[in-house]
DNA sequence: TCTACTATTGATCAGACGATCAATAAGTTG
DNA sequence: CAACTTATTGATCGTCTGATCAATAGTAGA
């Protein structure tokens, strides 16, 4: 005689669910994705009727947006604390570069590339990635700023050259997604192109600091 | 009295249906994208019992990833065409550039975009993705060689750049997709990056050709 | 004309999805 | 201890998905 698996859950205050719950939808969407952020999965893993979920979050889209948000966030807060307590702009945008294209990321950007696409159908998230960008477009062009009041960078437009920057990162991280062999080496030889934006010398983004 | 909608199809050759529901497939994946394309979407769109798609098509993975495939390659070589009669590779790179990102190919963009998340789902699709990558690389990098060859470009690694261009080119058209409004201005000034790549001086890329 | 082939169908299956709702039970307040 | 609130549940609905299969009906060839 098989019994059923799981027990009635233990009540807990909502502010304790509401977060249990959050933090499952981020470790579904960091494992499979943002598609595979549903109701079911939720519950699943946190052992709970799929009916709780719902109470918590009427909205599935307004949850997928969120996990989306969180996710992003904390990887903007993580690459700002590794970077920002760098010596000089230069430094900080080429570890940067190091860090976002060293190939050790691809859950995040998986949910980067289903959120541009799934936000043409949801609105909500839609909102949420045009916000996320609008952070990460923000702490690249500080960075670039910076660079510039400081004599090393010379660009008229800062704001113009980090958001190509960001596309660069983006593309050259979704190449990867599909295992195309010419992105294993992205982020080796990405400085020609910034040294370029930057009015840089060739080479000069690469060279080891001393 | 409402009588079924749909009488019983007209029966056709089996090469004659079978490109039917390959343009079918294709409409669909170009006005709703890849997620769209369905057994049931593409059988409505015809006008034709969802049985007799599957029938045609056993898979539908195998569906999608042709479907991709079709419609990304007739993009290339439209592209194509309208690029290899100019003079100079200086300006087929210049007028490769203003032509994938006027803004005006959405529809193509979110097929790359879903395909490269569908593509971790459905290896069919995923190798069909790096083909087509593959051709796209080809021929970005057949005219930067070409360039390099006539003294107008300065790069030591042609396939290199020709990958790096690619990235910026579908990430920054990726952005658009959730309509980012630092976005609109996609391709006017994507030139310095280009300059930098291939040791050109600034500004030389837009400089109208005389 | 008879036969063989097969394009096409409706019906149906099992599996997902989001969502809703009445019933239960755990906890809190009086 | 009783009354009330509400966290949690199972059951269920309607809709979508890919897939299978026997039955029907055009078509081509003998």
């Amino acid at each position: 005689m098989s019994r059923p698996v799981r027990k009635k859950a233990a009540r807990k205050t909502p502010a304790e669910r509401s977060a249990e719950i959050a933090d499952a939808a981020r470790d579904v969407a960091l494992e499979q994705g943002l598609y595979a952020v549903t109701l079911r999965s939720v519950a699943a893993r946190i052992d709970v009727a799929p009916a709780l979920v719902a109470h918590y979050e009427p909205n599935m889209d307004v949850l997928i947006a969120r996990t989306f948000g969180t996710v992003v966030a904390t990887e903007l807060a993580e690459v700002e604390a590794l970077v920002t307590p760098l010596a000089t702009p230069r430094e900080r945008l080429a570890h940067l570069l190091d860090t976002l294209l060293d190939g050790t990321r691809d859950d995040v950007t998986v949910i980067w590339v289903e959120a541009w696409a799934m936000g043409r159908r949801n609105e909500a998230l839609a909102q949420r990635v045009r916000d996320e960008m609008d952070d990460w477009h923000a702490f690249l062009e500080g960075i670039i700023a910076a660079g510039i009041d400081e004599g090393q960078f010379e660009t008229d437009d800062a704001a113009s050259v980090a958001w190509q920057l960001l596309g660069m990162i983006d593309g050259l991280n979704a190449h990867a997604l599909v295992r195309w062999e010419h992105a294993g080496d992205r982020g080796t030889r990405i400085g020609h192109a910034v040294e370029g934006m930057l009015g840089l010398h060739r080479g000069v983004l690469a060279a080891p600091t001393e």
